[in-house]
DNA sequence: AAAGACATGTAAAACGTTACATGATTGC
DNA sequence: GCAATCATGTAACGTTTTACATGTCTTT
């Protein structure tokens, strides 16, 4: 298995729970878990094909007889378990914040307070759009806390609305300080 | 220059301000601009290359004849300034939140609460630690609000006192959740 | 004398995105 | 019939990190 791939272990991670097909997998990742990682098919597929290869997964033979396209499903084995559990328990983590945003902030002085200001509302329109739907899978999941399972996914959730309210709020006082010394 | 290199943004927008060695531009990424933006030597020295070949950047003589190790100064041309502007004014910025502890989190189920609990607070620890750098920075910058300079980058250093203190606030309530069920 | 900061650069390896290629099924 | 979605996969391209290679200067 690849060195440092971490989509490695998010199929590992959603295998763990059901087994999927790469397209699924996909899915899962655009879903609620897109906020904080992303997945394209030209990453999943070459994964999986590795990750069959080194017997952490195997293609069940559940694959769909009812003709159609074809469709592989991939269950997670027991070193595929081993695995993963071992990730989990490693303490070291990687988090990775490359805000394109920030730098346009920081360098804003080569353009001017009207760009950095149009800058900073771009970024607050599309995070306001955001926090709306992570607010609402928040208390779709509020109402299942006692599933443990719901309760991980929960934590997620939060943490994006909890930063992203926080984002909304440093918005506002940028725009503010910028308009003081237009 | 290329497509979506975002490091020659940065190398243009510290150029923006004085000339600067590759080694003083590895320094500068280093420092307050890190927790939202990286780079190493790898990145840095050819993306200088192909920003001189493109005439965005030029080496200055001032290259040191005191004598020592060859030192390269690059100063911005013209056309960099131009190409820096553009990309300041243009309204799309790919912000990108990558954070290994939240798939962590998110696969917690796998591992079950105690795994989890140690997950949080590797993270809680390494963040509050982070913070208080960011909070010294912060209110070195504060006395001098009045320098325009100088706000563009407390907007950058109060943006990550904003988030971290979020993310700690987080840590307690996502704590006390796991504990909840143990 | 040794360690560590200063200083530039290259090469290999890993990784990921985008675009392409192919084709079936479902709903309008 | 057509568009959208389902479904798998490859290839080209670009970027970045890591490790390596080389050598100086300054401080202890």
């Amino acid at each position: 298995m690849a060195k440092d791939r971490k989509t490695d272990m998010v199929i590992l991670g959603l295998l763990f729970h059901e087994d999927l097909t790469g397209y699924d997998i996909k899915k899962r990742i655009d879903g609620a878990i897109s906020f904080f990682w992303k997945g394209s098919f030209g990453s999943i597929y070459p994964s999986l094909n590795a990750l069959a290869e080194a017997g952490l997964i195997v293609k069940t033979e559940k694959s769909d007889s009812s003709a159609g396209r074809e469709k592989i499903y991939y269950a997670i084995t027991d070193s595929g378990k081993t695995e993963l559990l071992n990730w989990l328990k490693d303490s070291k983590a990687v988090n990775d914040l490359k805000y394109e945003t920030l730098l346009k902030v920081f360098f804003g002085g080569a353009g001017g307070v009207q760009i950095t200001l149009k800058t900073i509302e771009n970024f607050e329109r599309k995070i306001a759009e955001d926090l709306t739907v992570l607010k609402v899978y928040r208390d779709n999941l509020a109402g299942a806390l006692s599933n443990p399972d719901h309760l991980y996914y929960y934590l997620t959730v939060s943490f994006g609305v909890e930063t992203y309210e926080g984002y909304l709020r440093w918005c506002s006082e940028a725009k503010r300080l910028l308009a003081d010394i237009k």
